[in-house]
DNA sequence: GTACTATCTTCGTCACGCCTAACATTGTTG
DNA sequence: CAACAATGTTAGGCGTGACGAAGATAGTAC
């Protein structure tokens, strides 16, 4: 009815706790939801104020709570939320399950509707596209359990050891020989085959995370071309460009802007 | 040094604005930080004596403001948060730039840690294993356009009609045959085939988005098997067994609980 | 140096969301 | 049916984060 501008994010976890409670027990009491949400009992009673007020729940003093059919969908509406974050995570990411469950928790109430979406379909879209699927996937775990040294898996191996590509795939340019940081353009992207060099400068490559495997993207570079500013996982860093000679990189794709 | 507790998200919005003003302009001005986050000017006032209190800006009344180093360090922490999703929703997830832009800005403030990690390794991943890359991430792209009628890429589409796989993978169960909905127990996950029946039901299993193509998980089964509760594109839905009958699928992987 | 303007700060107000402590109701049990 | 425990509600307080209005400050214009 009232419509009455977006639900706070603290709202929308106690119409998820109701609708929880509710499927389980039928009806939901004061007591349950505090338990539920870790909350002092009387922040309850405000809140189910708030949400009545809205016409979402069904409470009167001393009665049980019940949504209304329009609480019972803005309640569904939050879930499906919910689910379809913890589903990206534990389906595609592989996260464990309880931090899958923390994290859609707190990111439910924030993510725009058209990337939720998005993450709806690539869940579906991993699962049916015959390139990646289950398999795939724990490809990917294993990638990132190899994280610290970069350990890949077998078919990822061969690309970082430069052997040439059994599958020269269209659209998707792949540079044998002995580029180097210092020759990408700003944009590109590229993953590092090795690091030259001995002594300090080299440890403190290593140190930055210059690991074979690991993708760098060309960020910026200075007017007179010589910092450089890259970024790989996540990190920034800027570099001489003698020091970025010394990294022997193959490119992933032409830059796109 | 004082370390006091985590910001709230607006402080850390605070400290991002100010960290990319000094990058443009070497000094932040209170009034270039009250346009750049559309907030009054007084509300900057209190934020910068919040952020000087635990020693982030160094901040005097009428004075330039600028960052300290510790401030110079989490504001950096917070913009590795923000380009790290904004990348994923921009090279994975194909968002358009703004949108993008936008979703990250409110996430990066909820986001755990290990599963921003995970959101940097996939971006790392997806672009160094041979069998995704940009050209996978197209097919996502074009599979998300034929989302309302369901249209797949060529190579989904052959998977969907049910014709035999050209590539079996190990680990990856795809049964051919005349599997309906019914048949499937609770946690496995299917592609619908075909919609079978007429008229009034029929229009609405479509209605429901039973559309070729799209995966369907069943979720829960009623104690005497009759009420099916199926979860597809992020929405729960519930079938009679009769319904469910009229439904062929076929499966894309065992159950895992 | 006074006047003016742009900029910044202070102050009072409001809405959240949570808390504790005190009070009210309900239901159970001797 | 009274007394008690369990449960729920109210009232008041605290911290955050935002706003507008009004006052302070600095720089420029004459």
């Amino acid at each position: 009815m009232s419509e009455s501008l977006a639900l706070s994010a603290s709202l929308e976890d106690y119409l998820e706790a109701i609708f929880h409670i509710a499927a389980d027990k039928k009806v939901a009491r004061s007591k349950d939801i505090s338990n539920r949400l870790g909350v002092n009992n009387s922040s309850v009673t405000g809140a189910l104020r708030a949400l009545a007020e809205r016409g979402l729940v069904n409470y009167a003093p001393y009665d049980l709570i019940t949504l209304t059919d329009e609480g019972k969908a803005v309640a569904e509406d939050v879930i499906r939320r919910h689910e379809a974050l913890r589903d990206f995570f534990v389906r595609v990411l592989s996260i464990d399950a309880q931090t899958a469950e923390e994290g859609a928790c707190k990111m439910e109430h924030v993510i725009p509707q058209s990337i939720l979406e998005r993450f709806i379909e690539f869940v579906d879209f991993v699962e049916l596209c015959p390139r990646a699927g289950t398999d795939w996937i724990q490809k990917f775990e294993s990638f990132c359990k190899g994280v610290p040294d970069r350990q890949l898996c077998s078919e990822c191996i061969t690309l970082v050891e430069g052997k040439p590509e059994s599958k020269p795939d269209e659209g998707r340019e792949r540079q044998a020989g002995t580029i180097t940081l210092g020759d990408l353009k700003i944009g590109q992207r590229a993953r590092l085959v090795k690091v030259r060099g001995q002594g300090e400068v080299h440890k403190r490559l290593i140190d930055m995370g210059m690991v074979p495997g690991v993708v760098i993207a060309v960020e910026r570079i200075a007017p007179l071309g010589d910092p450089i500013d890259f970024k790989l996982r996540g990190y920034h860093l800027s570099l001489r460009k003698e020091e970025a000679k010394l990294v022997t990189v193959a490119v992933l794709e032409e830059g796109r802007v």
